[in-house]
DNA sequence: CTCTCGCAAGAGCACTGCTCTCTAATGTGT
DNA sequence: ACACATTAGAGAGCAGTGCTCTTGCGAGAG
């Protein structure tokens, strides 16, 4: 029952937009909006689970292409097919994705299991340099020296380094977040509009986007 | 009367979030709501002139922040302080930066003149780089052959480079189209809580990331 | 001094999230 | 098999929303 109001909403989601009607789910499961209720306390509950979902459901996409690159050290190709899977992800979800990564809802704090989910995409690229790292195929030496980078950011970066890639230099995972931002960058202003009359090619400018991040992080 | 009513909407923006209340809005004039539909055709009416004015407030902030280098050759000095000022607005005024750059309303159509001005704050920063190369100090010689980006990518930056930056090599726009995402990537994924409990040192990071982006051009 | 016209008010429609009460059905325990 | 308890859904209703249409007021123009 719960799963048929999710699969409802997120039918509603796609071809609505994001405003997401609690009548309008009740309406298309041929029930009252009250019933609704004994399921998900409120709207926002529901959007929160859809939101939950959302972040498994990408992370499993992005982890299938990570996983699907049989030669672990191919880290260009593993970096290439997962970055396109979120970017296919989204395409194929994007009033989700909007959810996602879009502007919050105002008075909305993400639970901590929400969190949790939200980390696997950026885990899986963190993975990847890990294992080029400990197979001694990427090094840190091309990278800024991690003393130019302000302290309190080196403080975030190791913490952060703690929680998602154990062992990974300061300076790679640097360099991942940055590629992490441009992936998200790219796509935000893809799906959100911004890049309507500037690029037209969108998939071409994606995957040569993320050709030049994996340069940049020398994979 | 109109402007007093967009200063009223951009406050109650900013105190409650995205969902602007158009009743709300005349509740706080001492008017009632169909009064506004004098000056306001719909609400959309009303967001979109919101819209068009924080594009042309932030291109506002950024042509003043480039302008204040005088030295017009110090080209990272200006692309620090324009990317610094695009930060500052949207910190300022994070309920218009989501209007802006978050996710757009299902049904909406931005007008020719929303995108004109939003299109102010990158002519500045390709500004930069147009007017380092015709001075001599950057040039092309350290990017990508042209011949490297898909031929379609290549067709969107000629005909971009003919509105935004006449003049200027296609390597070189493309170096800055990819600044000009990952600034946006950063700040997006600062305000909508996406650097949550991973980077606590906001402007550092910002900073350093911007420093990142001027060596990236070259600059 | 009248007349017009800009401006605001008010009522009302269809919609929203959400609460509360009530009924019907579906087990469950003895 | 019968009484009981639990649960799923219906319905009414409240306060809020965007928006439309009609009404009335009041100031400026002729």
């Amino acid at each position: 029952m719960i799963e048929e109001i999710k699969t409802v909403a997120r039918q509603r989601l796609a071809a609505e937009g994001a405003n997401l009607s609690l009548r309008a789910v009740a309406r298309d499961m041929g029930m009252v909006s009250s019933a609704l209720y004994r399921y998900f306390a409120s709207r926002d509950d529901l959007l929160t689970v859809l939101i939950l979902d959302g972040y498994n459901a990408l992370g499993d996409a992005v982890e299938a292409a990570d996983a699907a690159v049989t030669d672990r050290t191919r880290l260009r190709a593993r970096w290439l097919s997962a970055t396109r899977a979120v970017r296919d992800w989204a395409l194929a979800n994007q009033a989700e994705y909007a959810l996602l990564y879009g502007s919050p809802v105002p008075g909305y704090a993400a639970p901590q299991d929400t969190i949790a989910a939200a980390a696997r995409t950026p885990i899986v690229l963190a993975a990847i340099l890990t294992d080029g790292y400990a197979a001694g195929i990427v090094t840190a030496a091309g990278f800024q020296r991690p003393a130019s980078l302000p302290a309190a950011v080196r403080t975030d970066l190791s913490r952060t380094r703690d929680q998602i890639a154990p062992g990974l230099p300061e300076e790679l995972l640097h360099a991942g977040l940055t590629c992490w931002l441009q992936l998200f960058g790219v796509l935000s202003f893809e799906l959100f509009g911004q890049l309507n009359n500037v690029i037209d090619a969108r998939a071409e400018f994606f995957g040569q986007q993320m050709e030049l991040m994996a340069d940049l992080m020398g994979i």
